[in-house]
DNA sequence: ACAGCTCTAGAACGAGCGCTCTATTTAGTG
DNA sequence: CACTAAATAGAGCGCTCGTTCTAGAGCTGT
């Protein structure tokens, strides 16, 4: 990576700002003029590089933001030897970050899934496909930590539902102690599988 | 409470009607059209009991909603002696009406809470107060089961974060899985606390 | 009979939606 | 320099949004 990192491509500013944009306003709050305006793009543009709509948008950004948090989970799983203690500081990862956007930059997956429950969209695959990701993310730290398969992968649901819920608990509450109880007893949970 | 429930008032309609798209489609994605014509009501009705608009009318459903999941939290809280059993009853009662329901029915608080975030609305205030509403329903039972303040008080959020995840994540991937392994999950928390 | 309510009914308004379309500018290649 | 494809630019289409407004229907008390 260098030091110079490369002004972002009118197609990434796109991606990027719809990222953010459901994360505050969900998929059918946020407009497709908006996205232009806030990419500093036209709507020609957004067309020229989505032909498939509003949709494809969303979809890119939500894969976008899907990485970006299974980035954060695989960094703090690597620098934690021990799992319970690499889910408690993730949890408080997630905190810091949401109190300094102000509480509104949440996850735009469970966003867009929310409102898109019954419809077979590409957006709820692509929201089905991040869960099952980030699960299988934790559930290989805990394989390898001597969880047995079965352990493994019902914590890991377990794991990423929690935090889930707990991040949109603490944007509505405006309150990092969600996350923050969310993350202990999520390790103390971790805990009880030692041999 | 008699035998024949009366037919519900077209106020009732409205109410019920709305709490179930907001389910379904989140706060945005439903109109007062739809509201009135599936509440068999008309335009002039829904503004006729609800001066204030849209906003007024999905505050009242939200109400409504948590009310809703407030009851079904104290039934099973009041069913099962102990409080590990009564939480993974719970989570499975919530399996089984999303299962039943298509895997569509979700929680309305959540959907409308995610759509409003920065907005300081009513909408957010009556979605802040559910979830403390309901905190505060686990906090009771565990304080009563022996646990020290502090410990029903972090157990607690920490119990409606992760069934507000599981629900979401159940529904994203169609399976009362993910909710039966939260249940599983907290159930076995919750008696890491025993004396 | 009639006034005075609550409730029902839906047409109409301005605004904004997703998207299409035609131009025009920019960048890359021989 | 000439030619082509990529990218930018935004006016305009049909439609639906939330809301307002006027008009009528149903009922009660006098």
């Amino acid at each position: 990576m260098s030091l110079y990192t490369a002004p972002p491509s009118t197609r990434e500013r796109i991606v990027l700002v719809t990222a953010r944009l459901i994360q505050r306003q969900g998929y059918v709050g946020t407009s497709i003029k908006q996205i232009a305006k806030e990419a500093q793009a036209t709507l020609g543009s957004v067309y020229h590089f989505f032909p498939g709509g509003k949709e494809t948008v969303a979809v890119a950004a939500i894969k976008h933001g899907a990485k970006e948090f299974a980035l954060l989970l695989e960094d703090a799983l690597r620098r934690e030897d021990d799992p319970a203690a690499a889910i408690e500081a993730c949890a408080a990862d997630l905190a810091v970050g949401l109190r300094e956007s102000g509480w509104t930059d949440g996850c735009p997956v469970t966003a867009a899934a929310l409102e898109t429950l019954g419809t077979d969209s590409d957006i709820q695959r692509a929201c089905a496909d991040a869960l099952r990701a980030w699960e299988h993310i934790v559930a290989e730290k805990l394989l390898a930590s001597g969880f047995t398969a079965e352990d493994a992968a019902e914590v890991a649901t377990t794991v990423i539902s929690t935090l889930e819920g707990a991040e949109v608990t603490a944007q509505v509450s405006r309150s990092e102690e969600p996350l923050r109880a969310a993350g202990r007893q999520l390790a103390r949970l971790l805990r009880t599988y030692r041999a």
